[in-house]
DNA sequence: CGCGGATCCTGCCTGC
DNA sequence: TGCAGGCAGGATCCGC
């Protein structure tokens, strides 16, 4: 469940490992992994061959690598099961590899693996930086460009709750349901109330929690709890131990001692603390 | 038009 | 042991 410290962690990666290398090829292994790809596989690899990378960058949970020669790049999104892999040319190809990158210099691959197919890659045109089909996701939290009071102004004028806001991309980009619990707990706020009854100062302390959690899952090098979230050499983050609510069901709120509880929402799960977090009535 | 629910997909885990 | 069902969930699509 990548979020968008583990995309900074493989942006990191990419931009160590991959960047100032010329593609030699590119191949498409399973034809989901494209399907944003609307000119097909072959058009794919095609727009690949022989362009340079020029950098690795990231917008939320989006990452893409801007291609020398038109204004372009290789973007990517890695849903929940998504890798990419830095790997030695020779080492066995995975079992759900779906998108394999060659380089002019013989160096290791740029492989993209997804066990539940969720993810996808495509090549798109940069419109003033960022890939077009993202045009519509508000900036990250850590961007400069993201904006405190229209945030706040926009959050207020909606009528839902305030987990399903945080999850929104075009309202704020790069929170998952792992930290917007976290984020939620932090700042002791239900994940059912409602927007519109939010103050500006209480938006303020819900977006510096936010900021405080994703920056201490970035130092411990992200969030993995079943392995499928790894850096591009293939290691996992050291967060899941700092998790105060995600996944800890039953299991005592270090704050108040209260078991934390599970209930289900948007077909997923909301972790919280019965006492910390009121629901509002 | 805004909101909310269904859907996609595979592997692991649990319970019968 | 084997199998069915639950669960994980980001983004998109669709209906109200």
């Amino acid at each position: 469940m990548p979020e968008l410290p583990e995309v900074e962690v493989v942006r990191r990666g990419l931009a160590q490992w991959v960047t100032g290398r010329e593609i030699a090829s590119a191949e498409v292994l399973h034809p989901r992994a494209i399907r944003r790809h609307v000119p097909g596989a072959d058009e794919f690899t095609a727009r690949l061959k022989g362009r340079e990378v020029l950098s690795a960058e990231r917008r939320g949970k989006y990452l893409w690598l801007r291609l020398s020669g038109a204004e372009e790049a290789l973007m990517a999104h890695l849903g929940m099961s998504g890798q990419l892999l830095v790997v030695d040319q020779d080492s066995p190809l995975e079992k759900h590899l779906r998108v394999r990158v060659r380089f002019e210099d013989g160096g290791p691959d740029l492989r993209f693996v997804d066990q539940r197919t969720f993810g996808h890659v495509m090549v798109t045109p940069l419109v003033g930086g960022v890939p077009e089909p993202i045009s519509h996701i508000a900036p990250d939290p850590f961007e400069a460009v993201f904006d405190e009071a229209e945030f706040a102004r926009r959050l207020r004028a909606r009528h839902t709750e305030i987990k399903r806001a945080l999850l929104d991309q075009s309202l704020i980009s790069g929170v998952g349901n792992i930290y917007a619990d976290e984020a939620l707990w932090m700042a002791r706020l239900h994940w059912a109330r409602p927007t519109h009854t939010l103050t500006r100062p209480k938006i303020d302390e819900l977006l510096g929690a936010v900021r405080t959690v994703m920056a201490s899952a970035l130092r411990a090098g992200g969030t993995s709890f079943d392995s499928l979230y790894v850096n591009v050499n293939g290691e996992s983050g050291y967060f899941e131990r700092s998790l105060e609510v995600y996944g800890r069901r039953d299991l005592p709120c270090s704050r108040c001692g209260t078991p934390i509880r599970r209930e289900p929402f948007m077909n997923r799960s909301s972790y919280s603390c019965p006492r910390c977090q009121r629901r509002p009535r």
